[in-house]
Order: structure tokens, then sequence, then C-alpha cells
DNA sequence: CTGAAAGCGCTAACAC
DNA sequence: GTGTTAGCGCTTTCAG
């Protein structure tokens, strides 16, 4: 067994079956072989129990099969749903995803690039940490293909993310036509996609309806939940009135009800409230929470189908911009 | 830069800096080079902007510095936890984790070792689908150190889990101590470590305190949010009397507590609830739900030292059987 | 259809 | 401390 003791090699193989090691590796590469050959070499390959070399092969040939994602945390369920998808979609290919979490931290990205690029990775999918990295990738992209997560960085390489503007307006419309006037906003991070197109979409949901923006309801969180008890918390003390509560992330939605809970806020009764992205096990939540959720099976099957196209055809054909549509779930918290 | 256009080679820096190949690759392998040389080959390395190819080295050397993972589902927090910390532990040295799910199927997991032995990876850590991988991974283990995380499937391999036994007989025992008598359990696959120790940790529970077991108190679910639904179900409708429920983990447990919620049943006034696993968002659920934890972290922090420890001494120290402790943790409802 | 031979980029003796 | 050289296991011309 190649698994045992030392591994046989191609070389073994050819030698076992009587031919030269070109021939061998013809079988490996749907090269034509003749049947008597073909023959001999399976029976090698078996007795020998050889497998081959994917680090040799990948000296030779110019691809690894191995696409680096870089991500923030690999325990966010939003990246290991994604990565579901993409890797079925991948398997068939032959492909692996390495999968490097930065923390948010910019020199860990800096390190898991200097990685990806010395294991010569075929691709890199990235939800990046910081804006400075964005000509890095740039010219990575020059030579493999490098395509953006959730967070846009960069306009000259692809992306695919959720309709964040349009789902927050969803969100907020959804509010106001429950009769909410006084609504109230935990909104995300600036410096990220997400949080910035979630309240831009808030803002000009607001203006829609010609509610006045008041920022005595509006906070700005990190998408944790600690944050969005926090800035719940900041809201509750220093809003006049207050109806509902936009909450631009799921992480802080539950932060956000924490707190609501704490003071004996009934939900929706006394104030409602609508987040950002579905949460598990909202169905054992107090109450089931209503919720704008982004379509994680579709940013990986888009992204794992962007990557093949990208893989395939070597050839550039202009930047594509995914943006995927969220669905609105209404469930008891409005 | 090596990232653009063809990557510069070891060759490229030495003819740069005018030393010989080798000089660069000392540099590389705390080699000893003359001051003057270093600089110039620094000096070459930035100019030409080289990077290393891994590939090349692995096939030269004996190491890919990568470990591979194989569990059944990626989207599993259990798993991500776990993996989060191995990964803080071998990114210090040098090591990548490459993942694999499984979703349970013995020919996915199949196809995942070949791979793995194909890449060559100096090591896996594996939550296997099958008794029937048992000899597989014992043939593996004599090249590369194997070690079973969660489910046990041999004896002669390395492994890391919970104290599912304990852990099980703390929670029944809670509930006795909390004045239950008629305890069932939603218990979990017994095909797998898990489900099976947990089982008898409840049976040994009921024996020591004289509590006769009752079957119709007792169902077997397969660890998902559904059959935690339907199992309970079933119980409520068979049981004569019922005061409390231990389910075997965190997602049957959701399942459980829709359904007892779907009847009207209070928890824990009309019934208690205790699960394996703590589970997100907890703090919302209604009610906070009582469990036993497992320490994902230590998992983590213990299978990574274990295989750093493995990859360093290659000699055979015996098999090592790690058992870890869970923590009880008392909410609301129970 | 087949074999011989030349590398892919790097490391590790081995002489100097 | 440094250069020369021979491979690691495989693919890929190039003749035959």
């Amino acid at each position: 067994m190649s698994i045992l003791g030392t591994n046989p090699t191609l070389k073994d193989v050819a030698k076992a079956a009587g031919v030269s090691t070109s021939t061998v590796s013809r079988l490996f590469n749907n090269g034509s072989v003749s049947e008597k050959n073909r023959e001999k070499i399976q029976e090698a390959i078996k007795k020998l129990n050889y497998h081959p070399n994917a680090i040799a092969r990948s000296l030779r040939g110019a691809s690894t099969f191995t696409v680096g994602f870089i991500i923030p945390d690999i325990t966010n369920p939003f990246f290991t749903n994604v990565i579901k998808e993409i890797g079925k979609m991948l398997k068939d290919k032959g492909y692996s995803i390495l999968v490097y979490s930065t923390f948010e931290d910019y020199v860990a990205e800096q390190q898991c690039i200097e990685d990806f690029m010395q294991r010569r990775v075929d691709g890199l999918l990235v939800t990046s940490t910081s804006q400075k990295c964005a000509s890095t990738y740039e010219k990575i992209n020059k030579i493999i293909p490098v395509i953006q997560i959730d967070r846009i960085i960069s306009p000259n390489l692809d992306s695919i993310r959720t309709d964040n503007y349009g789902g927050a307006m969803q969100a907020v419309c959804h509010l106001v036509n429950r009769g909410h006037k006084k609504i109230a906003t935990i909104a995300g991070p600036q410096n990220y996609t997400p949080g910035r197109e979630r309240y831009e979409g808030y803002l000009k949901a607001l203006e829609l309806y010609n509610i006045p923006m008041d920022e005595k309801l509006i906070e700005f969180g990190d998408f944790s939940v600690e944050s969005g008890y926090l800035k719940t918390k900041t809201i509750l003390d220093q809003a006049e009135k207050l109806d509902a509560i936009f909450v631009a992330n799921n992480f802080m939605g539950v932060g956000a009800i924490k707190a609501l809970k704490e003071v004996n806020k009934r939900i929706p009764e006394d104030i409602a409230v609508i987040m950002m992205d579905d949460i598990e096990l909202a169905d054992i939540a107090d109450p089931p929470i209503t919720v704008v959720a982004q379509s994680l099976e579709e940013i990986g099957r888009k992204a794992g189908s962007l990557f093949i196209e990208r893989i395939e055809n070597k050839v550039t054909l202009g930047i594509k911009e995914i943006i995927i549509q969220p669905n609105l779930i209404i469930r008891k918290s409005i």
C-alpha cells in the first residue's frame, strides 16, 4: 500500500508492468495506451497499491487543484455554509478548498496570502479585512482568479455579495408598513461593504417615507452579540420614543433581543425587531424572529461556478459583480 | 512580483545575487551564509519578488505541512470550533488544515482519504462515518499520525473525545436531584461513540438511583433537529407519565423544545429539559436551556498538541486516548 | 502506440 | 562558507 511504508512511484509501476514510465503516465492523463498494456499497468497499480503523487504532478504541471479561501472566522455560519456549497461544486472538478481565518487581523491576512502564493493555489476566494489589501489582490488576479465574497475592497476584481442595500430597505419598509415610525437601527461597521450598504438602505427607506432621521435612534456596532446588546441599551437610554429596531446582522440581533428582554420590553408589542441574516434555532427563540435572510447556498454556488469559469477560460471577460437577492422571512418579532 | 507573470525561481535569485542556488537555499534553511551574501540575496529576493515554491520544497523534502481533517459536516459548529483551535496551534508550526466534509457518506470518505494520500498530507484528523474505515486508518497510521476526533472507530489509534458517559450521567443525576423520576431520553445513533456512550450514561444514572428503565421513555434519533422533534412527539404520545427529558445533543434538543412548545407544555414546569452540547444563542432561547457542554476549545487544543507531538517524535509512544470533561451549565430549563 | 530523456524548483550530499 | 551535482516523482516533447 502506498499508504504503507514507502510509497511506490510511477517508475515502480512501470517496472512491474514491464513498460516505460511515460506509458504509465499516459494512462493517468487520458493518453492512448494499448489494451494489453493498460491491463498490465492496472494490475501493477493494484498490486503495488500505487497512489499518484499529487505534489510531483503539480510541480510539473501548472495546477495544484487547490483554491484558497481567506475568511475572517471559520466559526461563522455564514462562511461555513458558503464553503459547503463551493466545496460541493468544486469537488467534481478535483479542487480542494484550503481555508484560513484571519480573525480580522491584517497581518494574519498578509501571512495567509503569502502562504497561499507559496503553495501555488489555483485561485483565491477572499473576504478581506482591509482596503489596504486591494492592490495586492489586484496583482495576484493577473495570475490566478481572485473573487471577493461578501466584502468588496476593489472594483477591479470579481465579487459576489447579497443585495445589502435592497435587503435593508425591504426590512425597514416592512416595519413602516406595519405602522412603525420611530425606527432605530443598530448598524454595522462602516468600513466593510455589508455594514455600509445596509445602513444606506435604512437611510433610503426612511427617506422614501419622509421619516426624519433621528441620530438618537442610530448606533454603530461591530456585528458581535456583545455590541448589539450594548448599542441597544444605549438607544433605549437616549431615545425619546422607539417603535422598532432594524438590526444590521444576526449576531447583533441576538444581543439586541437580550437587551430588550432584560428591561422587560415585549417583542413586538412594545418594540418590534427585524434583522438581517437568518439565525439558526430561530424556531425556539422567543419570539421567533423576522429576518431578511441571505441565500448562503446561492452565494456559494455562484462563487463556485464563477471560479470554474475563470479557471477554464483563461481569457478575461470583464469583471463580474454578482448580487444575490435576500429573502424576507416573516415570523413573530414584527 | 512572483505573483505576477511567471514566478521567479531559486535559480533566478541566485543569478541576480551572483551566488549559487545552494547558497540561496541555505538562507531559507537556516544554513550559514556570509553576511555579504545574505544581503545580496535578500536584495535579489525583494527585487524579483521571489516566493519559494512550496510544491517543489515538499517534493524534495518529506513534508507538505498540511494536515487533513475529515469531518461529517463543515457547517456543524462543533467542528468549526475545534478547527479554529487546532488552526491556531498549528499555524505557528507552519501547518495548514485541509478540511473535507463527508456528509456521512462512506464513499465520500474513501475519496477524501484517497485525495489526502495523493496530496501527501503529514497527518490525518478524522471523525469517521463508518467502522469499516478502521483498518484503512490503521494502515495509514503506520506512515503518518492519525487522530480520531469525537467518534472512535478503532482502539488502535489515538483519540480525543468528551466524556460522554460521565456527561450524560451528570445530566440525568441533575434531573433526579431536582426531584424528577420519570425521565425520558432522546438518544443518539448507537453506531457512533457519542450516541452510544451518552445512552449508556443515561442508563447508568437511572440504575444508580434505582429508577426502573421504561422503554416508552426511550427513543433513538439521528442527532438532527427533525428527529428530536419527531421522537419527542412519539414519547409524548406513548409515555404514561413524563417529568423530564434528557436529549443526547443540541440539535435534537432544539427539535424537542419545538415539539414541547407545540403541545403547550411549559418548560420546566410541565416537563424539564436538559441536553448535551451547548447551543449558540442560548440566551434568547425560551427558556434558556440547561446543558452539559463539551469544551470544544479544549478538544481542539489537545488535538493540536497531540498532532505536534506525533509529528515531532516519530517514535510511537503507545496509543493515547484523551477524554475531556464536559461542564454542566445550569440555566432555566431545569 | 511506445520509450528515452529532459526538465519542473528545490535540497542535500559532496568536494573544495 | 560556497559551488557542483544528483536527484525527489512526474509529464512531456521527440524520435521511432
